[in-house]
This record gives structure tokens, sequence and C-alpha cells, in this order.
DNA sequence: GTGGTCTAGACCACA
DNA sequence: GTGGTCTAGACCACG
């Protein structure tokens, strides 16, 4: 499980270790239970700060994706399927939006999703 | 075609203009070719500094949604370039492994992301 | 509104400060609506670091207390009345059963209770 | 008398241990007199280290809730100091006023403290 | 001018 | 050794 940040993004750094932990999961290459790297280790092979690293896990903690047990660290949490959360339908309505924007059918859309929703999967 | 502006939203407001154009655009509310309101009018409508306006038509602009023309201020582009941009593709990948974190089945998913392409449509 | 911390203590800084702000709502002494300071101004008052205010604020956020416009920095939120926490009632449960083992009668620790609920309201 | 720990919270695991040690002191679950499990067996029990549980018992000497026999380790104490400390009504005033401010009326938030006074009493 | 982000350290509580 | 907290700066996006 590599990250690879990108420092002249918009994005800030800790959220795009959020979102490549979020789709590492999804994607299987983090199984439920499986121990993350530690805050420090994480910052130094990536060359950045811990607090920003320490801040991605805060956020991932707060979604529920992980938990952070006092004593072993970061683990992928099990996850409990409370449906999609508002943020990712909004963010899925507006991809949506410029996907049609871009000529593609409702059939081609839906055939890129499914292959974008089983990535990792088979 | 009214803005709903969270200004205490982690969203910055000119990128919530700009999402909410574009989505209007796709749910046909906004036609092509019509005229979008100036930039101080809608910057006094929803009282916001025109150079928030101004930078979401901007990037508006700069992805190819709308053009500015001189004699008619901004309207709808009738075209947009060919295929779905990198941001969007990266965004769905996104959304929907969140979908399958949040328990959805494949077909769930493809369900979803159906009604949400058509949303407007019908 | 003066912010006592104790640099010594045990509990955080960003969360006596959180506490602290809670109770001044709570005892009126912010007014729903009412702007508090921004994060420099806070942290130079109380001579700590801006970020230590800012994850104080944060938390407050996430908790409902204030929102933060982007124009115009905090301000106390009307707040939903979601009723009380998770965290409030067990603590709540804690603190009583505290009182009892100090020799409180039921209807001491009402009354004490009725008089701390009603501070700053009278 | 068994212990709940939530190894993935923000409280420490000594600070959760005494806590329901007190709760269950308050609520009869634990008599006047009767013996606490030694540190070994509940650190076994609990999947903890011995110094945490060391750490908990200490604190709760400390507070007088327990008292430390040579011959019968550590039995709950017949009888605490006099009064509330500074800490339970510092905390209690705090989730008073969470209780108000998540929109209880002052006889609702009596109502709530009787009830959760005589837990485990009745 | 505001909050948000990040750095490069440091100290400490926890286990 | 782990994460949590804090500092004293800095830069930047936002409005």
């Amino acid at each position: 499980m590599l990250l690879k940040l990108d420092f002249s993004s918009d994005k800030p750094i800790y959220m795009q270790i959020r979102d490549q932990i979020v789709l590492g999961i999804a994607q299987r290459q983090l199984a439920a239970g499986e121990r993350l790297p530690t805050i420090r280790a994480l910052a130094e092979e990536c060359g950045i700060n811990m607090m920003t690293v320490s801040k991605a896990y805060q956020l991932l903690r707060q979604e529920g994706y992980i938990a952070t047990d006092r004593r072993s660290g970061a683990v992928v949490s099990p996850r409990q399927g409370a449906g999609p959360s508002k943020e990712t339908l909004e963010g899925l309505r507006l991809r949506l939006g410029e996907l049609r924007l871009a000529g593609l059918s409702k059939e081609e859309a839906l055939d890129l999703c499914g292959r974008l929703f089983e990535e990792g999967t088979e």
C-alpha cells in the first residue's frame, strides 16, 4: 500500500491520505482488522509531518473507517454499514452530472461505474 | 435556478457555485445558450463578494461549461470537451469506493447511480 | 467572557477551552448568534498557540455548539436540540454516582443539580 | 462486576476502570468491604497491562474509594471523604450545561438526574 | 484579515 | 514505542 501524494495539489495532503486509504480499503488492498502503519512510520515514508498523518487518521476514525486501539495503533475497522453519507451522495451526484455533460449516455455511465466499483475485487 | 450556499461548509463558496451550476446544466435547469446572471447580480443576490462569483465563472469557463460573450455576458456553452476529466473520474472512483464500504452491493450502487444520473431529465 | 486556563492540568488546553465555551453558552454569557473572538485574538489573549484554539473551535463545531461562517468567523450556533449526547449522559451518571458516594441524599443531590442547572440564568 | 473497556475510546483505560469501579460501588454492585480482584487477575481478564490496572487502583485509593489491606488486597472502603470533590462539581456543572444546551428544561433535567442517581438502588 | 494547512521540532501520557 | 498535545513560526486559499 503505497501512497502517492501531490504536494502541489489543491487538495490538502491529509485529505489525499484519507481518500487513498478509503480507496485502499474499498479495493481490498487493506483488509478489515489489518494494522495501518504508525503515524511516525507513514510520515517518514512520505516525507511529511506527523501531524499531517495524524489529522488524516483522526478523520478516518471519525468516519468509522479505522479504529485506533490504544494498545496497538490504528487498524482497519470492520465498518458498520450505516449507509452512504450525505457527502458521498452529493459528490456522486455531481460526478454523474459531469459525466453526462461529458457526453456519456446512461449506459456508458453505468458501465463505467460498474467497472470502477469492482476495481480491486476481481 | 436558485443557489443554496452553505457558508459554514468545508467547501469554498466559489466551488459550491461552480458545482451547483454544473449540476443545473446537467439537470436541464439551465439550457445551452441561456444567459447566466451577471457577476454583480449574483453576488448581491447571495450576499457574497463579487470576487467569489468571478472566480466561479472563471473556473466554469476554463472547464468549458460556460462561455463569456462580449455582448451578453456569460452563457451556457452548447458543447463541452469530449470525455470525462481526470478529476471527474477520480472523484467518481472515490465515491463508488465509499458506497461499497457503506455496504451497498454492485446492483444497489448501479441502481443508485442510474437514478442520480437521470435526475432532472424525466 | 474570560477564559481561565490551567496549564498544569491533566485536561488538554483545547478541551478546557471547549468546556468553558460550552458553559459560557449554557450560562448565557455567550448569546446565540454572537461572534466568538478570532482564533488569533483568543490565542494571543491566552498566551497560547493558534492551533490549540483552532482545535477547540473545530471540536465545538463538530458538536454543533458553534458555526464558522467563512466570511465572518465563528459564531454561537442556535443549536439544534438533538437531545443529550452519549458522553453527556455517561459523564452525568458518573458524577451523580460520585455525589452519592460523597454522602449526599437524593434530595441534596437534586437540589445541587437544580442550582447548577440554573447558574447564570437568574 | 464485569468491566467493559473501549480500547478505541478517547478516555484512558485506567480511567475507564476507575470510573466503572466508582459506578459499581455507587450502584451497590460492589459492597463496602468487598474484595476487588487482584491486579494480576484483572489485567489478565481484560487483556491489558498490569501497570494500567495498578494505576487505576492507585487513583481509587487516593480518592478514598478503596483501601489496600496488606492481607486481603484491595477492598472497597466503607466510607469516603465528606462532600463532593472539586472535580465532581466541575464535571457536574459542565454536564448540566450540556443538558440545557441539548434543549432540556429544568424539570426534565432534574427528572433525568433523579433516575440516574437511583440507578442500581431500587 | 480570516481560518486552514503544514513544518520541525518537543514533551508527555499511556500501555 | 505509541499516539496526543503543544509550540513558534510559515504559507496559502478564501473572501
